[in-house]
This record gives C-alpha cells, structure tokens and sequence, in this order.
DNA sequence: TTTATTTTTTAACAAATGTAAAATGCTCTC
DNA sequence: GAGAGCATTTTACATTTGTTAAAAAATAAA
C-alpha cells in the first residue's frame, strides 16, 4: 500500500496539508531479526508496515512476553514514546525482511501547530488507535485462549508459519503445552 | 475538581478557545445505579466525573463480565461511539450518586474544524486515553489476578467496600471463589 | 432485636493448566 | 542420508482454578 492512501485513510487532507505531511515520511527498509523500537529508548517515530510483519514483547522476569503481531497496513509505535515521551514497554522485533514507512514525529508535532488539518489528522490517528487497544483488550477480557488463537488464525493466516509458537502461547497467556493442546483439539 | 482545570490539564487552551469548550460542557447528577452509557446505544457524549464511582461491564452468555472502574476525576466515554460512531461494548453503571460533567460530542466535533487549538485539545484527549487503555492491556497481560487486585486496592482504595466481589473477580478474570482465596491467602 | 435477604467464604470434588522431561518432527549442513 | 540443533508435541504428575453446594457472615428489613 502506498503512503498517501495509508495517510488518507485516518483522515482526508486537502492537497497541500497532504504534502507537508508527506514530506515528514521515508521510506525504510530492515531485515528480518531487525529490533525497531526499543524498550530501553524513548522511541517518538511512528511506522507503516509497507510489507512484512513484527511483533511487540517484553522482559519479565527473563522470558519474553509477545502482546502484539503487526503485518501489512498496521501501524507501529511507542504510545508511551509518542504521547508522553516516556519509555515504553516494547520491543519490537521485525519477522520477517520489512519495508515501512517512517513518519518523523519531530517535523509532525510541528505541523501540529501549524495547520487545523494535521491537527485533525493527528487527533483521527489517536482515535482510531485507541479503538484498536481497546479490542486488544477487549479480546484479552473477554475470549479464551482457544477463541483468541482461532481469532489469530484468521487475522493472521501467515503468521503461524513465521512465528515460534512460544511467542504465540504467551500472547495467548498460557503456556506452550497449553497451546500444543489446543492445537490438537482443532485437528 | 472543577471543570476548567480538567479541561487545561488535558491540554492547555488560549483563554478563548477555552470559553468556547467550556460551553460544550454542562454539569449533571444522576442516582446510584443510573446506567450513564448503553452498550445497546450509539453514545458519543464525554463524562467526566466530578465525585463518585462507576464501572463499565458487558454482558457475556448471560453473566456480566466489569471491565473498567472509574473514580473520581476519570474520563467516561464509550471509545466506539465517540471515535467511529458505532455501539460501544459497555454498560456503565454509576455505583453510587454521582456528579458528573458533560461535553457534547457535537458541539466538540465542529470546534474541532473551526479552533486548532482545540482540534488540539481533542488530540491529546485521545492521546492520552489511548496511554490509560494500553496500560489496562499491559496489567491484563502481564500481570497475576493477585498482584492486579492488589493493584486495584492501591488504586481504588473505597472501591472494595462499594462493589461486590463478584463485579471485582469478574474484571480481574477469575472466579468469585478464586478472589476469596486470594482475600484469604493476603491477610 | 429478630428475621429475612444478600453477600462472602469455605469445602469437596472435577477439570484445566503448568512444569519438567522425554519423544518426535523438522531443517540444515556436511 | 546421517547427524546436529531446534521446535513442537506428548507424557506424567503436581498445582491451580472452576463448579456446585453449603455454611458463615454481613446487611437490610420488620
């Protein structure tokens, strides 16, 4: 997907706040195993997936703990790191050779101020972000481990061939002989 | 907590942009158990609440399941309604008299286009309840139902008294048996 | 205060989940 | 294609959690 359309589907700019914004954006390629945002640093930038997936985790008590996979069109930042320039609690580990996007977000607080447009457009960003945490936890509340890796399959189809199922499992919340278990009631 | 410093804390406004919101806003009181949001409603409407307590639940084969409390100073808003104009998840109950602040979702949204000052405002609101949502889905994923009540004691030091345990043991994603061995095992 | 009603705790058992270790399957290299 | 190195599944067992029902405690009503 192209940057303008990903841009234009949070919130429809008339053409020239369309530009500055664009010109806030590069584009970036990394490979596989690539860390591209870090837990220990306050991480400001907002990414595109372009192509390839990711996933968000975090040390507890030395074992990763997964608690969000990003593919094509999805959308990666920081929250704590965008919002309150506070550390936040990912990292965030690119799968699989990715091409993204990357929105500046020193340029972008700038036409913040500037332009109602970018302002509106920022809010939109915020907004629609929300509702996607917001069915994280959801989800997390409300669906069983077997409801939320069924869910998985769907949302993800790929992701099951690229991923460790350890790291399923702990975004599942249960263990991986739970998640082996599983599995095998499906079948 | 009045109005006008809730609104600056958000994000702070030029004095007229400021009466401009503000008239957006208007006080209101409702009884203990009033149902402020439903889930079976469209409800774009922003709460503030100025004293009292509440809680967000959502009916899950015929059980309800809380999934939010709310105290004193704490936004109220159905995040589906309010971003995209679509039934929200929640009831939200009032679990005791409250007086609540009420901005009008409709007044706010043409502000939004007409101030960018306010479309700023608007900005960091989302921001920042997308900051409260995350950290509500990092506690659900990383952290025990036993350090989460503990965590709730800390937080919402009245709530025990004014809540039923199973309301609780229902949010922490444990049964009501299992909260009263967690009691047990604290003291 | 006594009674009735609701809420919380406890008990007993069944079911689900975790842990550790062994077995199986898969991939890659030589 | 044999073997090394991982990833995944399976097994066996211990622990935790849920369910149901009953007892105890707390709250409200008479």
């Amino acid at each position: 997907m192209e940057i303008e359309q990903i841009l234009d589907q949070i919130y429809a700019l008339p053409e020239t706040s369309k530009l500055k914004l664009q010109n806030c954006v590069t584009e970036i390629n990394y490979p596989k195993g690539h860390l591209l945002l870090r837990a220990d640093k306050i991480e400001t930038n907002i990414y595109f997936i372009r192509k390839g997936i990711a996933r968000a985790y975090s040390n507890r008590d030395d074992n990763e703990v997964t608690f969000w996979f990003g593919k094509e069109g999805d959308t990666v930042l920081s929250m704590k790191s965008y919002v309150a320039n506070q550390k936040g609690y990912e990292d965030i580990e690119l799968l699989e050779d990715c091409e993204l996007y990357e929105l500046k977000s020193e340029k972008l607080q700038k036409l913040f101020q500037e332009d109602i447009h970018i302002a509106n457009w920022g809010r939109k960003f915020a907004e629609k972000e929300l509702v996607k945490t917001e069915e994280r936890l959801i989800s997390r509340q409300f669906r069983t481990a077997t409801e939320r890796y069924k869910e998985l399959l769907i949302d993800y189809p790929h992701l099951i061939q690229r991923v460790q199922l350890g790291h399923i499992a702990s975004y599942l919340g249960i263990s991986q002989v739970s998640l082996s278990r599983i599995r095998a009631d499906i079948k």
